[in-house]
DNA sequence: ATATATATACAGACTAGACGGTACAAATAT
DNA sequence: ATATTTGTACCGTCTAGTCTGTATATATAT
């Protein structure tokens, strides 16, 4: 055995996270990782073994946190709800809460990757895209019991309304990054909230 | 004078696109400019003195391109409505229209470049950040014009809707290039007609 | 208890190729 | 003839990745 590397390659994961946000993957370069952390390169490379391999771990360390956030709202409003439209609204109040009082714009790294998919893996596209129709099976899900005993009054596409979270989600964290405003994102679930409030009525 | 370099110029402008696509801007290097146009260095660097000159023509020529789109939209839209209502909701559907029935998933430079933004001058990213607002401007006015002949039938933030149009397209793009779906967008657009369809009642 | 063996974790010099950019000659059109 | 446009060789820097060696903590044997 030796020292606990466990710190180390959480430091570089850490950084390089905040450092493709800042310069995208292919800006980034190993060098400034190494600057950010204070690590040398054998540290670096003994933990990945390439540069692709720390995208891949990057990648599923962001996917982890965001479908437990997901898992977590879902548990709390699970418990919670009777009703199932109080509980979709509450569901998405669930990341209206988590996205107020901002300091900066965060980034999604689904987004990052998906404006530079060259430099990644098939798999790592995969597995973004999977992850997303991980949201979007949750949201049919959440929409079908609501759908049970509500109608509609307009119609609607189920399979367009699964996809908005994730896209009014995606498109809020572009627009908040390009105008610097971080307040904006909570704004926009807001409205999506209104949305489902006025979409559906009571059989 | 001498010969005409500006197919050229252009040549270089809509291959550098379509590479920034795929890879991003850092990701693209000029050499691979110069392999996919069969142009020379020297020409190239004739017609942009840096790299991130190109950075610049090239988001230049995306936002004019964009901003004729809402233009042109607004002009059809203007003679045909009497109604702000009608008005606002044909104006998005001339979006559905122009995303309708694409083949590939379409990319927006905007948020492309706001993913890399240390990549860029700031003058590139308060253009981006310009460019944004006048979609929101335009947002804005279409909006009072409703308000002045329709309640909403729930309290709205005037501001944050006027963000919804940029935020879904933006959305959209990514998680339309995420899951490779290019039908997702006029769907997600959709959407956005029906919010405001159910959400305005006549005074 | 203490010396030894061993796998883990890290340090840092080094390399081959790619990078953006330059220099300057050659070609082209008026 | 001359200004504009293009071709090509070249340069210094940065890049991801390699290599060899070293330090450290634990396991084992005595």
């Amino acid at each position: 055995m030796a020292r606990d590397g466990k710190p180390t390659r959480a430091k570089i994961l850490a950084e390089s996270k905040t450092l493709v946000f800042e310069n995208g993957f292919s800006g980034t370069s190993i060098d400034q990782i190494l600057a950010r952390t204070g690590i040398t390169k054998g540290a670096f490379f003994y933990h990945f073994k390439t540069k692709n391999a720390l995208a891949q771990a990057l990648i599923e360390e962001f996917a982890r946190d965001d479908i437990g956030h997901m898992q977590e709202a879902l548990q709390k409003t699970g418990e919670l709800h009777s009703d199932p439209l109080d509980r979709l609204l509450q569901f998405i109040q669930e990341f209206v809460d988590l996205m107020s009082d901002l300091e900066d714009p965060p980034s999604c790294l689904y987004a990052s990757y998906t404006y530079e998919p060259s430099q990644f893996e098939p798999e790592i596209l995969e597995f973004i895209s999977e992850t997303l129709l991980t949201w979007r099976k949750t949201f049919e899900q959440l929409l079908e019991n609501v759908l049970k005993e509500y109608n509609t009054k307009v119609e609607v596409d189920i399979a367009a309304l699964s996809n908005l979270f994730t896209v009014i989600f995606e498109g809020s964290y572009v627009v908040s990054k390009a105008l610097n405003d971080p307040a904006l994102i909570s704004g926009q679930l807001k409205e999506l909230k209104n949305y489902f409030h006025l979409l559906f009525e009571k059989k």
